[in-house]
DNA sequence: GCAAAAGTGTTTATGCTACACCCATGT
DNA sequence: ACATGGGTGTAGCATAAACACTTTTGC
């Protein structure tokens, strides 16, 4: 039987929540939109795979990647009995390196976008997708969508994206700073704003804190 | 490369969370204690395999069963190359069927008496109690292991264990009738008490009802 | 009657929501 | 000066926690 490797890759532009799929170069199913995908070989785990995976397409390694799901219907690959293990990564957008890009004819698509996909892999994005809300909601997941330094409101917007809804911007603040995983910079960022928007940086490293968005 | 299912089977006997282990009756580690597992077949997909394996270990269908993870490093098997889909199941332990057991040799551990297990099984129940424990705080999960009638203080035991602290009785029945899953009956049991406990039911098909144990 | 466990009520504390208000700046 | 978006303060509401109280029965 063979085992594969899909990944759904998040990024967030300052407006939307998106995602990247490629354009497959072989067969089966050429030229038809997919996600980033592989075999896993016999001297790797899925886990090496999937970075791999990752690495190959957008030139970055130590993503944040978590395995979601195996996908095993029989058919689902109409050529070969193949099983998928399903893995979602984050990534700063920012840091995505367009050279390896065209490589795979890779694109970033707003989710409510998507063009038809191969195979389960809609399922796929789906069920990523609410993990994704699932898990930030108790969790500090999406920084790792934005750059090491990024301020109050484009964290808000990410979420009201993810979340498809508005939040109050009093609560949003006292919500996310008394969780006590953010730095508030000395330093104002004043594009696009006639006030401007205090830097603020994430301590990436604590441990077993959680939270809910307001 | 090889595709199995291994299973973490939990019941509760009115006293403690169980898992169902077997000694394992076949090579390699024959004797040794391990979770009940199997090899996807060519024309089954891995829930169907799970299915079976419960089946053929309990005797019974429609167990609650939830994917849980994949294990796929390298060298988890000593003989060949296996990856492994492992699931949780839950039971009401009463219905269990003893007959079907010798044949396996299974039994039931409390989760501080868990034997040493083979493979990377440890790690598999430790992940299934995360995800019972998280999964449990969110959904109308540990039901699945109570007869159709039971009492509240025998529920607020289960989630006494499960989450090894203890509740207080006026706020957890509060919140578990809150939640209008559960429907009174007019019977009362009366063994082990003086005064008996209302017998309860749950309505299993509401579908969307979260909740939050107090 | 008394002990033991079931079940109910009540007070207090906490946290969340909504919304009003102030602040800094570009034009 | 004023419009715009950033940031702070606060009153009211809803929920949760702690604990006192009542009920029912076996002994």
């Amino acid at each position: 039987m063979i085992v594969a490797v899909d990944c759904s890759v998040f990024g967030f532009d300052g407006q939307h929540l998106k995602i990247l799929l490629i354009k497959r170069g072989f067969e089966p199913c050429v030229e038809e939109w997919s996600l980033m995908g592989g075999f896993v070989q016999p001297d790797e785990s899925a886990d090496e795979a999937a970075n791999r995976v990752l690495k190959t397409l957008t030139g970055l390694s130590g993503l944040y990647l978590e395995q979601l799901q195996t996908y095993t219907k029989v058919d689902r690959d109409p050529i070969e009995r193949t099983v998928s293990i399903a893995f979602f990564a984050l990534i700063d957008i920012h840091q995505y390196e367009q050279r390896l890009n065209d490589q795979f004819h890779a694109e970033w698509f707003k989710l409510d976008e998507i063009p038809d996909l191969i195979f389960d892999h809609p399922q796929m994005v789906q069920t990523a997708r609410q993990k994704l809300r699932y898990k930030a909601a108790l969790h500090p997941l999406l920084f790792e969508l934005l750059p090491q330094r990024f301020t109050l409101p484009l964290l808000q917007s990410l979420f009201e994206d993810v979340y498809e809804t508005k939040f109050d911007k009093g609560n949003f603040s006292r919500k996310i700073i008394s969780t006590g995983m953010l730095i508030k910079q000395k330093e104002k960022d004043r594009a696009g704003s006639k006030k401007g928007r205090f830097i603020i940086s994430w301590i990436k490293n604590i441990t077993g804190r959680t939270f809910t968005p307001s």
